[in-house]
DNA sequence: ACAATATCCTGCGAGC
DNA sequence: TGCTCGCAGGATATTG
């Protein structure tokens, strides 16, 4: 599932790929995918001659801003992944021009494809149909209240140990609140495992019980955990893929998530499953002990 | 005021 | 073999 450093991943590729082009049609099967404007028709005609400006991630979000003031706002959420390519529909099934990545499995759930004026193809393969595709006029994303509430990006130079600690909240259990989009904008679930795992915290600590120093390890682990993903493509660990339908590299370095039932790395202890918050925790019962 | 739960979806693997 | 069932999960809506 999409995380910061997919989601970085795919705007690094979108950058490449759609800066300066200019959508021409767009086609769907779904059209609950779009969630603004609301009518399907309105939103190929309001999208239609605006040029791709420049590609910007808010959090897990996507955001394509567009000539005349448009943004059109991506969410991948669980199983979305934006590609790039050359498709042609042969009855109602999407299928890739040219033999290579987009021909995976995970690349064939196509739900939204939009033309471009190369001739080309940016589409949303999207198993569980989570997604969720926006156009606003850029100022008024800007002033939208649940845009506003995300909380900081934990990569920007400006988000020191100071801000880290500003931000969080007075109680809960440390998992949740790394995965809680309006405290750290990125984490999901498998970010939150993986720096826990790291500084050896159990998803469950209550964050007003975490020392000082232990609330700096989690600080830092966090930007390495995150740096390193992004540069290793991310984790490809069910569905996801870069644009160019691609795997990441990151699943072959995870320590926690997907591994219960497995040896702990560290301390060869056995990797726990267990709910925190409706969402699975996997954690290494033996050393992950704070 | 807050936290737990249901909702949206569908491929997959387990179990019968 | 082939069916049903439960699970996975981000964010939001709804219920407790």
């Amino acid at each position: 599932m999409p995380e910061l450093p997919e989601v970085e991943t795919i705007k690094r590729g979108l950058e490449q790929r759609v800066l300066k082009r200019t959508f021409v049609d767009v086609w769907t099967d779904f059209k609950k995918t779009i969630k603004r404007p609301k009518n399907f028709e309105q939103f190929k005609k309001s999208l239609k001659d605006k040029r791709i400006q420049s590609v910007r991630r808010r959090g897990k979000n996507i955001i394509l801003d567009l000539s005349q003031g448009m943004s059109l706002l991506v969410h991948q959420k669980l199983t979305g992944h934006l590609l790039y390519g050359k498709w042609r529909l042969k009855s109602g099934k999407w299928l890739p021009l040219e033999k290579g990545p987009l021909t995976d499995p995970m690349n064939r759930f196509l739900h939204l494809v939009f033309w471009l004026d190369n001739g080309d193809q940016l589409a949303l393969s999207d198993l569980r149909k989570f997604a969720k595709v926006e156009l606003w006029k850029t100022e008024d994303l800007e002033r939208d209240e649940e845009f506003k509430k995300l909380g900081p990006e934990p990569l920007e130079r400006s988000f020191d140990f100071e801000k880290f600690k500003a931000i969080l909240p007075k109680k809960g259990k440390i998992k949740q609140v790394l995965m809680d989009q309006n405290v750290i904008a990125g984490i999901g679930n498998i970010y939150s495992d993986e720096i826990l795992f790291e500084v050896r915290v159990h998803p469950e600590k209550d964050i007003a019980k975490l020392s000082e120093k232990n609330l700096e390890k989690i600080y830092s682990a966090t930007q390495d955990i995150l740096k390193k993903a992004i540069k290793l493509k991310g984790t490809s660990i069910s569905d996801f893929r870069d644009i160019e339908g691609k795997k990441g590299l990151f699943e072959k370095k995870l320590k926690a998530y997907r591994r219960a039932g497995k040896q702990c790395f560290r301390c060869g202890g056995v990797i726990q499953r267990i709910k925190v918050g409706g969402r699975s925790a996997h954690f290494c019962l033996k050393c992950q002990v704070i």
